[in-house]
RNA sequence: GCCCAUGUGGCGGAAUUGGUAGACGCAGCAGACUCAAAAUCUGCCAUUCGCAAGGAUGUGAAGGUUCGAUUCCUUUCGUGGGCACCA
């Protein structure tokens, strides 16, 4: 009986599939354990070989958990709305629903051959109406909601209102518009339009105008992690910064949370590192410096208070708005010539260029409030207006940019670090001792920062501040396929539409450009944008005259002054959300999927509770991990889940390259005698061999193929018609890696698929070697390899393993397909301990013996330990050890073997699943007769030994081994180790220093 | 520039707490079985000196700590990734 794996697997399959064992259900009795994949982008491309990584990772360890008798959560989805659908249909005009849901269907065939113990009953896509109705829900959750720095949480904005009813603003400055002050009589005398507008500022979804990446060539906004180099990241075009009404979410009032989580979960210190650079915290202060001859002083931050007299001149953004007032009429006409310079150039530039000090003087001076000092007030394009205050107090022996600056426009530099400062370059340094710094004095800088601070808040000219790199997110797109926002606009004030008018379905499209001044397409919608009585029969409910059908916003709670009343010109918003607002909360839909009355059961949510395992790449870094973490503590503030972290520990799958394999092109020109002009296509294409490509330069070597190219044309043709031939050069091109063995070409394969082509100068057993090169795996490089082809020739399980075998799953590493071979042998291997091709069955039911017992012992340890570690490839390992030492062994014991079975089987479900139900005992490591008590248990006492084979060592070296009895005293184990005769020679007759002797581990002895 | 990874045979990698470096697999070499091939099995396989026994060297490089270092420390080089006028 042969092993027949794909017979095996596609019965299993279909038996795990009829009869739903991976079916999940929210047991509440029973212990959790949540393993999640980042779910995919459904591309065009469908699945290669190194999307699997993660997933079989997750799947093997959501088998071992369910064996071990936890109740597991492993679901997929797809993360379906996004750009390149988009892009796509901008190009060919299918629709991105048709083409998402073709994609999805390959995406779903693909993942189904390898095996997966997904409950696909709780599949999400986030451009179903269905799900997306509940991105939509939490939108407006979130717009209805506002952070309360006191409390330090997030709550619903009646309790603002509230607030704002009995006191103004007086304890809750506007996040939005810091100078906006007003009394509780004030708030009740504003039209309800300013009182929308002043809660706007406070929500944590809210709009405003702001600059955004514009691309001109995408016709879209771009987020800034979408921005590369200036550049877009699709496409590589121009972005530039432009003004618009955009939605955001106030991440920013989350900075300080979303850093303090990040100790209380497992990301790796890459991922917690990146994390925090995003978000920027610094610490510092804010202070005012008084300009000679105005009112109005100049607001700085700084993390260096500590310099403040080495000050020597302030430096304001260009765009900052006391530039105007401020500039003298002298220096106008310079300051106007350097705007003008700034405007013009693109972010791009910019970015390009850093480093380059340019700036201006605005004729103002700045007074130091410490010293007295005046110095002059500047403009440069390295301040920028979107941080801190916009200016800078520079102190130029303390900063790389100042000093480059002090010295382009020779402004004298104070030094306040004395040998610090070399006069060469700034040194930033907080280790000196302070000098001209008036009351600091012979102070450490270190300690100076506190000392002046504290005198900064004394003097009330400034206090303490901390400032974030991190900017509120952008959260609308100019684009069709997102999710529509489920608001309208009456005379500029956004209103939410409510959760009976859920979901606003995204309409159907017949040209997905850009609309007008640059809005989403669905601006060119004019029936879906414009809602007046009557415009579309399905939106009665809205009819003005009916007093019973207003919008409500059930959210806002009765008396909320946020509803429609009719009358006036409503308009939908047109943009749409962008790619993370589904992804940020997936992992809560997959606990209560069904749910029609909520996103997600608290009830669900509480059991299920943080994903206990997320694995997924390094590229989602800052986006999606990043904000499904503030959503989670959104949701979690208002009450909605009740753990404020989603994700307990991740783990980072390595990236798989394509390893890229090469042909030589020969580059000649051929010169023909006859009149007769030969076709094209009768002569070839020429392809050369790698050796002779590298010395394409050399004469000889040319010498020697335009010969074999005459004798070519001399074999081919009656009378030759070459004259002569000129060699240029020759240019590599990627080939298929499909028809290369490992490094050789398969030569008929490929002359099959390029008919044109003839190799020359091959070696004589006519192999060609190809040129490689490890490159990102992408289908224009050739260098992809779908998990189908693999799958269909080794069978599921040997793909998982391989896949597996490769390395650490956090390693980066090239595919090689070649080395799938040892694990498809293993498997046949293993298949043999059971039945044999000629003998049938083999396997007993005799006793096991002593050794045979610890060879399955030894192996239930390791496996334990290494799947706990997601230590897969050592895993891989142990099992071909197990198996190779129990065919040394020539055990064929079912009580031997049938464990091993349960061990293997999250590895290799159905090889697994197949012997076992050969073995006849009713019990299956897969599906519904799978208890957890029948998982091997590991037995130490199995494994005592009483002696060990010590390894010996002179000085260090090892020189001998020696069998000594684990339980003998030490003085006993020098005895035996100074008898030996090898120790002997080495100690040629003195006596050693020193013996170390570390039980079960080593003897050393020292001479 | 700053931060984080990482560097071990021809190749992928192993060595979990400082204790026999190179497990396991690929590739390669030699042999068995076979008419032959496939499949399978057996042996060899870091470098170097040596007929061998047995030495010497060896985890990017140079130092250090230690009886003992792939593992810890310092310096340095290469590779990969992230951030980058953030005051």
């Amino acid at each position: 009986m042969e092993y027949d794996f794909r017979k095996i697997e596609q019965e299993w399959q279909l038996r795990w599939k009829e009869n739903k064992v991976y079916k999940v259900l929210n047991d509440y009795a029973k212990p959790k354990y949540y393993v999640l994949d980042m779910f995919p982008y459904p591309s065009g491309a469908g699945l290669h070989v190194g999307h699997p990584l993660g997933y079989i990772a997750s799947d093997i360890y959501s088998r071992y958990k369910r064996l071990k008798g936890f109740n597991v959560l492993h679901p997929m989805g797809y993360d379906s709305f996004g750009l390149p659908a988009e892009q796509y249909a901008l190009e060919t005009g299918q629709h991105p629903a048709v083409t998402t849901q073709k994609n999805i269907a390959t995406f779903r065939s693909q993942l189904d051959k390898i095996g997966f113990s997904y409950d696909w009953d709780r599949e999400v896509r986030t451009s179903d109406p269905g799900y997306y109705k509940w991105t939509q829900w939490i939108f407006l959750l979130i717009f209805d909601s506002w952070y309360n720095q006191i409390t330090n949480k997030a709550e619903r904005i009646d309790s603002l209102q509230i607030i704002f009813e009995s006191e103004g603003n007086i304890h809750h400055a506007s996040p939005g518009d810091k100078a906006l002050q007003f009394s509780a009589g004030q708030w009740a005398s504003f039209a309800e339009s300013r009182q929308q507008e002043i809660l706007m500022h406070y929500r944590l979804a809210f709009s405003s105008y702001g600059e955004v990446n514009w691309c001109e060539a995408l016709g879209t906004v771009l987020a800034n992690d979408e921005v590369v180099n200036g550049v877009s990241e699709r496409g590589g075009y121009p972005v530039e910064k432009k003004k618009m009404r955009q939605w955001y979410l106030r991440i920013t009032d989350y900075a300080d949370r979303l850093l303090e989580g990040l100790d209380r979960i497992e990301f790796s210190d890459a991922m917690k590192e990146m994390q925090k650079n995003w978000i920027g915290r610094s610490q510092g202060a804010e202070m005012v410096f008084a300009i000679k001859g105005h009112a109005q002083p100049l607001g700085v931050y700084t993390t260096r208070p500590d310099t403040i007299f080495g000050v020597d001149f302030m430096v304001v953004a260009p765009e900052h708005e006391l530039v105007p007032m401020i500039t003298t009429s002298g220096q106008k006409e310079e300051i106007e010539k350097y705007l003008a310079y700034v405007k013009s150039r693109s972010e791009r530039e910019r970015l390009a260029e850093v480093k380059q000090i340019t700036g201006c003087f605005t004729g103002a001076y700045a007074i130091n409030p410490f010293n007295g000092r005046e110095i002059p007030v500047c403009i440069a394009e390295y301040v920028l207006a979107g941080y801190g205050t916009g200016a800078i107090m520079a102190v130029p022996c303390g900063d790389q940019r100042d000093f480059l600056f002090a010295n382009h426009f020779k402004i004298p530099i104070t030094n306040i670090i004395g040998d610090h400062f070399n006069g060469e370059e700034a040194n930033p340094t907080k280790e000196a001792i302070l000098q001209h710094s008036g009351f600091l004095n012979g102070l450490l800088m270190k300690d100076a920062i506190e000392v002046a601070v504290n005198k900064i808040e004394e003097l009330r000219i400034g206090k303490r501040k901390i400032n974030y790199r991190m900017r509120d997110a952008g959260f609308s797109r100019q684009r069709y396929w997102g999710e529509p926002f489920p608001i309208v606009w009456s005379d500029g004030i956004a209103i939410p539409l409510g959760a009976e008018e859920l979901p606003v379905e995204l309409p159907h499209v017949d040209k997905y450009g850009p609309g007008p001044n640059g809005e989403g397409p669905l601006a060119n919608m004019e029936d879906w944008v414009h809602l007046t009585p009557n415009s579309s029969p399905e939106e009665k409910t809205m009819a003005p005259e009916d007093p019973g059908n207003e919008i409500k916003n059930p959210l806002a709670g009765p008396g909320s002054p946020l509803f429609w009343k009719g009358g006036g010109e409503v308009k939908r918003e047109t943009s749409t959300m962008p790619g993370y607002a589904g992804s940020s909360w997936y992992f809560l839909r997959y606990m209560d999927p069904g749910n029609n009355e909520l996103f997600c059961d608290r009830k669900a949510s509480d059991y299920w509770g943080q994903v206990d395992i997320y694995i997924g790449g390094t590229e989602h870094a800052v986006g999606n991990l990043l904000y499904s973490r503030l959503w989670t503590k959104i949701l979690f503030d208002l009450g909605y889940v009740g753990h404020d972290e989603p994700f307990k520990k991740l783990v980072n799958q390595g990236m798989i390259q394509g390893s890229s394999r090469f042909v030589y092109r020969l580059n000649c020109k051929l010169y023909f005698g006859s009149d007769e002009e030969i076709a094209k296509d009768s002569y070839p294409l020429f392809i050369i061999p790698k050796s002779v490509a590298d010395k394409i330069d050399n004469s000889t070597i040319r010498r020697q193929i335009e010969q074999e190219i005459e004798m070519y044309f001399d074999a081919n043709f009656d009378n030759s018609p070459l004259r002569m031939v000129r060699i240029e050069g020759m240019s590599p091109l990627h080939i298929d890696v499909n028809l290369v063995d490992g490094v050789e070409l398969n030569v008929e394969a490929y002359k099959k698929k390029q008919p044109n082509v003839d190799f020359l100068l091959l070696e004589e057993d006519g192999k060609y070697i190809c040129g490689v090169e490890t490159e990102k795996m992408s289908k224009s490089k050739y260098n992809t390899v779908n998990p189908n082809d693999l799958v269909d020739k080794y069978g599921a399980d040997t793909f998982r393993m391989y896949e597996m075998f490769l390395g650490p799953i956090e390693q980066s590493k090239p595919w090689d397909t070649k080395g799938i071979e040892g694990v498809h042998r293993f498997l046949r291997k293993l298949w043999r301990l059971f039945y044999d091709d000629q003998k049938g069955k083999v396997w007993t039911d005799h006793k096991p013996t002593d050794a045979e017992l610890k060879v399955l012992h030894r192996t239930i340890k390791k496996i334990d330990e290494d799947t706990e570690r997601f230590s897969f490839n050592t895993a891989v390992s142990t099992f071909m050890i197990c198996v190779n030492d129990l065919a040394d062994l020539k055990c064929h014991k079912k009580e031997i073997l049938e464990p091993l079975l349960f061990l293997l089987s999250p590895y290799a479900p159905h090889i697994s699943a197949e012997l076992c139900s050969l073995l006849g005992s009713g019990i299956s490591p897969v599906g519904e007769d799978a208890p957890g008590s029948v998982y091997p248990v590991f037995n130490p006492a199995l494994l005592v030994e009483s002696f060990k084979e010590y390894p010996v060592s002179i000085n260090g070296k090892v020189r001998t081994n020696i069998n000594i009895a684990l339980d003998i005293t030490p003085a006993d184990v020098e005895q035996i180790v100074l008898q030996n005769d090898i120790v002997q020679k080495w100690l040629e007759g003195k006596a050693p220093k020193k013996i170390i002797y570390v039980k079960n581990k080593m003897v050393n002895v020292v001479i």
